[in-house]
DNA sequence: TTTAACTGCGTAAACGATTACGCACCAGGA
DNA sequence: TCCTGGTGCGTAATCGTTTACGCAGTTAAA
C-alpha cells in the first residue's frame, strides 16, 4: 500500500497523510488523528526508503570495527556493541556494523560506498587506524558525522577517548604493585595502549626504572607467549601488568605451567575486568573499563553531532582498579 | 553529483550511464569502460538509496537477536556475529543488527518496520522465540526470506539446525562419562536445550536413570548457583555436563570454592568450547559448536532464499567432544 | 533492394515519499 | 464592509535512480 493508494482510500491528499506521520507541516489534531488510525486499520506504513530519500537522511548510523583476528579472543567488543546496539536503539535509530578483515590496509570500498552515498547519517570507528582515513576523507566531503573510540589520543569532538582515565587506572596499578612490595616489575603491551604504559610508569615511580616491557596483542596465546618470553629475558620479574585480561590470563596460565605461583612469585593485573576475570584462577586483579558506557556514549556523541544538540551529560567513563586475588 | 548532473557533464544520457553502472541493459564495451572511466574522474557515485527504492532491494540483511541479559556473559554471541559479518561482507551485501530488550515479549515496532517497509532483503533470527513470530507475519505479507538458528526444532527450509548434531555430541559427553566410571550424572539445562538433554540421556544408556537436573541459564553466576544447589539435593553426584561453557565454568568455581575436587570428585562437561574454555582450571572438556560456521551458513542459507539459488555446499556442522581436563 | 533482426542509445515514466506554494475559509479589528 | 493574518488542506515539483519503449543505424538473408 502506497501513500497514493491509501490517500485514495481514505479521502485525502498525500500531503496531509505524509503530514500525519512526519509531525512536520500544518494539520489538525482532528485529521491527524483520523489518519493515523485509518492507516492502522488499512496497514499503511510510510516507505522508508522512500522518505530517506528525500530527506536526504537515513536515522541509520553504522559502527565500523576490525573483525578479531583469532575469533573468539575478542570479548572486549562483545560489551561494547551491546552499549552501541542498546544507545542506538533507544534513540530510534539503525544501525548497520561492519567489519573490516583482519590485517586490511584499505577500508573495502563498500564501507565507503556508504559513506559516500549517505546510506548513514554518521559513523563510529573502533580505533583510529590506517583504513579509517579514507572514511574520514569520504565523511568529510559529505558533511558527514563521525566518531571515533580511542584511548591514544586526547579527546575532541571527534573522538570519545579513554586516554586521561586509563593512564590514571594504570597509573593506580602500578602504585598498587610497589604499596605490596613489588620491585621488578614487568608488562606486556597491547597494540594502541600508549597510555597504558605511561600511566603504569608513572605508577611505579622511581621502580620505573626497572620495568620491562614485552610487545603482546589481544589472545591468549599471545600473553602465554609474552609471558614465556619475560621469564626468560628477566628471571626476576616479581609483577606483570597486562595491556588487556585476555592477555593476562594467556600469561597467568603459562607462568603456572612454568611452575611460577600466582601471585606469590609474580603478582599479574589486568585490565578491562571481562566477566570471566572473575573466574579465572586465581581470581584476576584487574583494570575495570565501563566498555558498555563507552559504546553507549559513543553513540551519544555521535547522534549530538548529528542532531546538531549538546551531549546531555558527560559522559561517565571513570576507569577503577578492581583487586580480586592475582595481585 | 547526481546522475543527471553527471550525464549532462559527459554527454550522455542518464539510461547509458545507469546501464553502465547496473550491468542491465544494452550498452556497448566501449561506452561502459568510457563512462565508468569518467565517473572515477568525476568522482560520480550512483546514490544507493535511489537505486535501492527503484529496484525494491536493498543489499541489506539485517540481523536479530536478545540482547545478552548480563552484560558480558554471552560470548557464544561474538564468533557468532563474525561468522555472519563475514559472510555478509563477502557476499557483497550490508548487515544491520538490532537487537530486542532482554525479556521483551514483543518486537520493537522498529523491528517491524523495517521489514514492512522492505529496508532489508531478508533477516536472521537468533533463537525462535516468541517475539520473533511478529517478524514472520510481517515477512510472509512481504514475501521476504528470513532464517532462524534454532536447535530445538530440526532444520527445514527457514531454519538452521544443529539439533541433530548437538544432540549427537551430547550423546557423546554422556558414553564418555560412563566410560570413565561415572555413575551418578547430574546436568545443568540452558534455556532452549531440550536436545543436548535428549542427547545425553541417550549417551548415559542405564545410567540416565539416576539423572538429576537443574535449571540453568547463561551466566557464570547460574552455573555457580545451580551447581551449589544440585550439590546440597544430590550429594553423590559424580558428574555434570552444562548446557555451554559459562554455566561450567561457574559451576566449577562454585564447586571448588564447595571443596569439591575436579575432576576428581565430580567430572564436568561444557558445551560451546569458548576460547576460556581452554584457559579455565581446570581446562574445560567441551562440546566444540562450530559457532563461526553457524553464523556464516545461516546468511549463505539466507541469500541463498534472496537469490533464489540452491545453497553450494551443505552446511559443515559437526559438533565433537573435545577432552581437556575437567572431565 | 527490401525486409527482418539486432544493437546502442535516448526520452520519459516510474519508484513512494516530502514540502513549497497557493487557495479557500474563518475570525477579528478598523 | 474590507482587510489582515492565521489555519487546514491540496497540487505539483522534487529527491536520484532504473527501465520500458522507441528510434536510428547496421548487418544479413531473401
Amino acid at each position: 500500500m502506497t501513500i497514493v493508494q491509501f490517500s485514495e482510500r481514505i479521502g485525502l491528499s498525500t500531503a496531509t497523510i505524509s503530514r500525519a506521520f512526519s509531525g512536520n507541516g500544518r494539520i489538525s489534531e482532528t485529521t491527524r488523528l483520523y489518519v493515523r488510525e485509518q492507516a492502522a486499520l488499512c496497514g499503511y506504513r510510510p516507505n522508508l526508503q522512500a522518505r530517506n530519500m528525500v530527506r536526504r537522511q537515513t536515522e541509520t548510523i553504522a559502527f565500523f570495527y576490525d573483525a578479531p583476528e583469532k575469533l573468539d579472543s575478542d570479548y572486549y567488543l562483545g560489551e561494547l556493541t551491546c552499549g552501541i546496539g542498546d544507545a542506538t536503539r533507544e534513540r530510534g535509530r539503525y544501525l548497520q556494523t561492519f567489519t573490516v578483515p583482519p590485517g586490511a590496509a584499505k577500508a573495502p570500498s563498500m564501507m565507503v560506498d556508504l559513506v559516500l552515498s549517505r546510506s548513514i547519517d554518521g559513523f563510529v570507528v573502533n580505533l583510529r587506524q590506517p583504513w579509517a582515513e579514507e572514511l574520514v576523507m569520504a565523511a568529510e566531503s559529505q558533511a558527514m558525522p563521525y566518531v571515533f573510540i580511542d584511548n591514544t589520543r586526547p579527546g575532541d569532538d571527534v573522538t570519545l577517548s579513554l586516554m586521561e582515565e586509563i593512564e590514571k587506572a594504570s597509573s593506580q596499578a602500578g602504585a598498587y604493585l610497589v604499596k605490596l612490595g613489588r620491585r621488578r616489575p614487568a608488562m606486556i603491551r597491547g597494540i594502541h595502549d600508549e597510555g597504558k604504559l605511561a600511566g603504569f610508569r608513572a605508577g611505579l615511580g622511581p621502580h620505573a626504572a626497572q620495568l620491562a616491557v614485552h610487545p603482546g596483542g589481544k589472545t591468549f596465546e599471545a600473553g602465554g607467549q609474552a609471558a614465556i618470553d619475560l621469564l626468560r629475558d628477566y628471571p626476576a620479574i616479581d609483577c606483570l601488568f597486562c595491556a588487556n585480561d585476555v592477555l593476562a590470563i594467556g600469561a597467568i596460565r603459562a607462568l603456572l605451567d612454568a611452575g611460577c605461583h600466582v601471585p606469590e612469585d609474580v603478582a599479574v593485573i589486568g585490565c578491562d575486568d571481562l566477566a570471566m576475570a572473575r573466574y579465572s584462577e586465581p581470581p584476576l586483579t584487574t583494570l575495570n573499563l565501563p566498555k558498555y558506557n563507552i559504546g553507549a556514549w559513543s553513540v551519544r556523541k555521535l547522534l549530538a553531532l548529528i542532531d546538531k544538540e549538546p551531549l546531555s551529560h558527560y559522559p561517565d567513563l571513570a576507569c577503577t582498579l578492581v583487586v580480586r586475588r592475582s595481585a
